[in-house]
DNA sequence: GTCCGTTACGCCTGGCGTAAATATG
DNA sequence: CATATTTACGCCAGGCGTAACGGAC
């Protein structure tokens, strides 16, 4: 089978149009009318009801079924052609959230060689917007924050770290001398809730329904993990943050949480599936697991 | 690009053997050679290193990295041909493993039409046993039980219904006549431990884990859950099982668990990602979707 | 020398274009 | 009738086979 094909069909398929297909791919119109064919002879099925062009049910039950895996297909065979061509010049394109930054880049440093150091090309981004990108292929290699493991369609992810989580309050805030804090003293609490993209998010809920508490939350969320930290400098709540994820901050005080609860943030490194790692890869993440 | 091309290029990196793959499919031994001169010409690189054939490592990192596409695109288009072949029996095939049948065979009677019954091609067997199935065109849909969400490659699921768990005892045993029962009470109690394939496996960690104790188990994990039942019965033990999964089974009484802990059996319904649902498939899963 | 892969060359199918025919609204 | 798709037919490239050549053990 010709691959071209299943571009013409699924472009067909888009604008239920064969003229604008043939202009699309700078063909002659015949030549997409010939495609389908070849298609239908190729799956022994109609896929187009000719009787219906242009009208919207004009592709049969196979003809989406077709439709659905093609897109599949063709995004994978470009996706082929990036990583091939990329893989010539030798790059690490490595995608790591600022917030890991924040506490492990010293550490990546001292665990990497110049020589690779120099190799690679550090993208920044929140998890999931570092995930799309490494299933599109615009990296190849991320570092990914996440409460529960990484189940993700195409990508392979192994747990490298996890940090417990702590209770952040102001210096000023009455239980800011001790060491640690059960979660359930917190139930009049004020929190300050982090917006949905974060773990922490998921985290504070979790905590929250095991120690049997429904505490006050702030009514907006806020999107920035500095700014929770502010708000917490000048005692408007306390928040959750991930142990060590203070790093010379007045004003603000870390408290272990003494409560038997296994909600940990969770610190993986992932790859495509399927995506053949370079020696330089190979090594560069063997330095990677060496964090702690 | 010919797709030909590419279940020459998986076989020789399989076989590492130019004569075998022409065997293979049955053509002169030229057609390999030229086969992979032409993907080196569409990838514009070195597949295959010409002084070390039959070596290891005659692969390049280029070739290895087509390789692991090239084989997911060969699978996808053979499940395309199978789906689509499939789609004309007009037939249902849809998976639903033994523990979920028992407590909802007879919902699912009720709620399909007579008509989709006679459709219905059931497959039955473990959840995971199913995902395969799904995932290789062989089912189309499942009903699957989990602990957790299903967040599985190229597997779109649905959460239609949640049960909690329950203790099981013998109606021997002190704490039979009791209607619920906390945790924490259970300390010093026998487990019958699950074979891991059962999601009560990692239940029965979890709750341990959050109340705290870390209870005896026996030493090996039954696979098969009347097993398990059978050994309550006989007092050997307690262990944990998914509410109304006792149907008339006299010797055995189940005890509601009073810890506010959000561990449930989850049901959901699975399709493959892309698959494009008949009219009858869709009436089917609406019937599943109104169980409870 | 033997085994295996590549090159050379001829054959035929397959994919595309142009032009004409046909269908749809 | 106008617009859109299919059919007809001719051209050339692409994929395959046979046979000869080249390289590795």
């Amino acid at each position: 089978m010709n691959t071209r094909d299943l571009q013409y069909f699924v472009a067909l398929v888009k604008y239920k149009n064969y003229t604008q297909v043939a202009k699309l791919f700078k063909v002659s119109q015949p030549t997409i009318t010939q495609s389908i064919q070849r298609l239908e002879r190729e799956f022994n099925t109609s896929l187009i009801r000719k009787d219906k062009v242009h009208r919207d049910d004009m592709v049969t039950r196979s003809g989406m079924m077709l439709f659905e895996n093609a897109k599949l297909i063709n995004k994978k065979i470009d996706l082929t052609h990036e990583e091939i061509n990329h893989a010539k010049l030798k790059q690490i394109r490595f995608g790591l959230p600022p917030i890991i930054g924040k506490m492990y880049f010293s550490q990546i440093v001292n665990n990497t060689s110049e020589e690779l150091m120099k190799r690679l090309k550090i993208v920044t981004g929140g998890s999931h917007e570092l995930l799309t990108q490494l299933k599109d292929g615009k990296i190849d290699i991320a570092v990914l924050g996440s409460n529960n493991l990484i189940h993700q369609d195409g990508i392979f992810a192994e747990l490298i770290a996890t940090r417990p989580f702590t209770i952040i309050v102001s210096s000023r805030h009455p239980i800011a001398k001790r060491e640690s804090v059960s979660f359930k003293e917190l139930a009049d609490e004020n929190f300050i809730n982090y917006d949905q993209q974060y773990f922490h998010y998921a985290a504070l809920k979790e905590y929250c329904t095991y120690a049997g508490i429904e505490p006050k939350t702030t009514p907006y969320r806020v999107p920035d993990i500095s700014w929770v930290k502010e708000l917490v400098r000048q005692n408007r709540g306390i928040s959750l943050m991930v142990k060590d994820g203070l790093k010379n901050e007045p004003g603000i005080v870390a408290l272990n949480i003494s409560d038997p609860i296994p909600e940990r943030f969770g610190i993986s490194i992932a790859v495509r599936e399927g995506y053949f790692l370079s020696p330089e890869e190979e090594e560069f993440i063997d330095g990677l697991k060496m964090m702690k």
